[in-house]
DNA sequence: GCATTAAATTATCATCCGATAACTTGCATT
DNA sequence: AATGCAAGTTATCGGATGATAATTTAATGC
């Protein structure tokens, strides 16, 4: 007879089952409650005790990196390149069809939580991440603009990418409200995203006219 | 003789300037370290011991909540409402003068990572801000906007609003990839907020065509 | 079935934290 | 100059925290 939930004595996990579970956690754990949070705390949540985690990881902080590349390593879609590139369809529908998917990986309490809890705390994932927006995303997008345009696709402008960067940061911003700030958004996301695709083709038009 | 900085022996202030002079500096503090961080160091900084910090306020917490009150309450322009709604220059002109001003108080470091480490901790200082944003600024921008095309400006639609946010958090994001991440901009903030406030106009256009 | 080994726990340390109580000292009033 | 009082410090408490060492225990190979 087992309890509800887990068995009683659920010991000896392989080495990396374990290490897994524990950085899963992790990730609930700390992006829930900051990494301030104590080990112990999340060694209760896992249900053991908290020297074992140091089995594991040398360090708290050695946690934390590993829950840094979990994240935002592991959760990056390779087919994101693809989508925005697939000349088989039109810009406007690839933008909407990649924003839709992209806010389904980004909008979520714990990326969201950890990305900002990350970007107080310092260090440079958030500029890694932000380049690797600017270089995989944001680029290519104006790039496949100027290429339906019939203009030099790597004649993008500075404006070009600022531009481009406010509407990024429009849609991320609804994100931000809704789901750390917890606001009801007053319209929902599909119109907040073919509004601000529209509003960016358009701004790419104005700046070439 | 005085040591360098502050006399060797700056005792003694009265109780309102200490009081003030205590907030100020813990603004900077835990805008900079975190809530999370020690009264210990805060004294350590301001050249007190730690005990006297709770002859000024009962608690960390109530420490805490007035560093909010000080930032956002009275940071806010009164001045900004007028802004928006006087008539005798164009919306255009008005909306670029606005989020200019804006900018310069919101686009402060402090400003801006004591908003975040407050909206992480989860009490209802983001939502309350959030709410005067949209009553106070953009839902008196649309009606602006309505008004000059002479159609009721009460009539206002959540998606109207919706699509004020977006430009409003694409502005905002610019100041959270330059102060909080350090991302050096590509193009300068007065031309991130002229088209954004073009975007805008177009937008409202588009949505009233 | 017994030994080996690594998974997991118990016990503990040094440090730090928020908060309180008791004591000291500078300043204004007379 | 003596006095009252509030500004400021010293000492300390109970609890939490990251980390380490020693010990126990469950699974695996023979």
């Amino acid at each position: 007879m087992t309890e509800l939930g887990s068995s009683p004595k659920r010991k000896r996990l392989s080495y990396d089952d374990r290490r897994s579970e524990f950085v899963q956690k992790a990730i609930e754990f700390f992006a829930e409650e900051g990494f301030d949070s104590s080990t112990r705390e999340l060694a209760r949540r896992l249900g053991v005790t908290q020297p074992l985690l140091y089995r594991y990881f040398p360090s708290k902080d050695d946690l934390i990196a590993e829950v840094y590349e979990t994240v935002y390593v592991q959760r990056w879609r390779v087919d994101w390149d693809d989508m925005i590139s697939d000349r088989s369809t039109p810009l406007r529908d690839r933008l909407i069809e990649f924003y839709t998917v992209y806010t389904e990986v980004v909008f979520q309490r714990d990326w969201m939580r950890i990305f900002l809890f990350a970007g107080l705390k310092g260090g440079d994932i958030n500029r890694r991440y932000i380049d690797r927006v600017r270089r995989r995303i944001l680029e290519p997008i104006v790039r496949e603009w100027r290429n339906e345009q019939g203009i030099d696709p790597d004649a993008l402008s500075d404006q070009e990418i600022e531009l481009a960067w406010s509407v990024h940061g429009g849609i991320y911003y609804f994100g931000v409200r809704t789901e750390i700030y917890g606001q009801k958004p007053v319209a929902g996301l599909p119109f907040v995203i073919e509004s601000s695709v529209d509003s960016l083709l358009i701004g790419l038009q104005r700046l070439n006219g």
